[in-house]
DNA sequence: CCTAGATACGTGCGTCTGCACGCACTGTAG
DNA sequence: CTACAGTGCGTGCAGACGCACGTATCTAGG
């Protein structure tokens, strides 16, 4: 196989893959009676912050959509009751999104499934050595479109059109 | 690392990699002032069958769309005179959709940059042994989720539902 | 103090996407 | 020929998504 077409076969598994892998994992999510993977990845990122808070332009930046559908997702989670929203002290135009109570239970009530999921329609068909070069490979693909690396204290990552559309 | 990590790191950086080198590469053919990466994949489908002309189920079978996305799409690349529909002699209900010249055309003039923003973006960052195992999991993953493998000559290819569900 | 530019949000609007449904056609049984 | 289940399409509608824009706040400079 010529490196051309390596390339474009490797790129369109990719596709071809998440697109599988994702809509089953949903779809597990979804049987088992839990929160919807958007909700889930949500949930999870406030739940690693520290203060179970974070800032919309934070947490946009640590799921894969943009600030705008954040600031609507966290809406539909705050009427669900998973979160609410903060003021910061510290800026007046800054506002937190901050897991409760029932969003932890929420969000460890669905990390089975999701797990699962991960594992049964992706994972399981890769060896460990095979997880641990897609990971690798794939972060230096996220890493190049990244220039600001550490999110931390990056005020800059502008998520542009998703996939979505 | 524990495996469980392990594994959703992977996944993780399928997700994110997968999203920041489409969108880049989305980006690239736009600037280029080619068709979107959704027409591409169409155009591209139909050169490569024979005749040029896909049924439509089958060639929501062949992107990663569903085959009411399809249609839709069809109408968009028929009004850019880039495709013409044609009934199928032989099924009343099938309809083709046909490349034109212009879609030919079209398609040509767009692959350079599709492939570069693919190298740029993408395959640039993976080193050959690594473009062979990702192609090679990631193949795996997929054909879990395609119990009816063999689109290639099969006639009697069961596409069930679409990916779109 | 006031003014100007940058930043963090939220919202109106349009696009992309797919499900549920209905129509047209096929083919099999009676 | 008629009746009925199965298949291939297209469309109404609703959800997901992000851009462009407006608002409130912060910061720099006079």
């Amino acid at each position: 196989m010529a490196e051309d077409e390596l390339e474009i076969a490797a790129w369109r598994s990719l596709l071809l893959a998440q697109n599988a892998a994702l809509r089953a994992i949903e779809a597990r999510l979804a049987a088992a009676g839990q929160v919807p993977l958007t909700w889930y990845d949500v949930l999870l990122e406030l739940d690693a912050a520290p203060g179970r808070r974070l800032r919309m332009q934070e947490l946009a930046a640590r799921v894969v959509l943009s600030r705008t559908r954040v600031s609507r997702l966290v809406d539909e989670l705050v009427r669900a009751g998973l979160v609410c929203r903060a003021p910061d002290p510290d800026d007046g135009r800054a506002a937190f999104a901050v897991l409760t109570d029932a969003g932890r239970d929420r969000l460890r009530a669905a990390a089975p499934a999701y797990l699962e999921g991960i594992r049964e329609h992706f994972a399981r068909h890769l060896d460990p050595g095979e997880l641990r070069t897609v990971r690798d490979a794939l972060d230096k693909v996220t890493a190049a479109h990244r220039p600001l690396a550490r999110i931390q204290a990056s005020p800059a990552v502008r998520p542009g059109r998703g996939p979505g559309g």
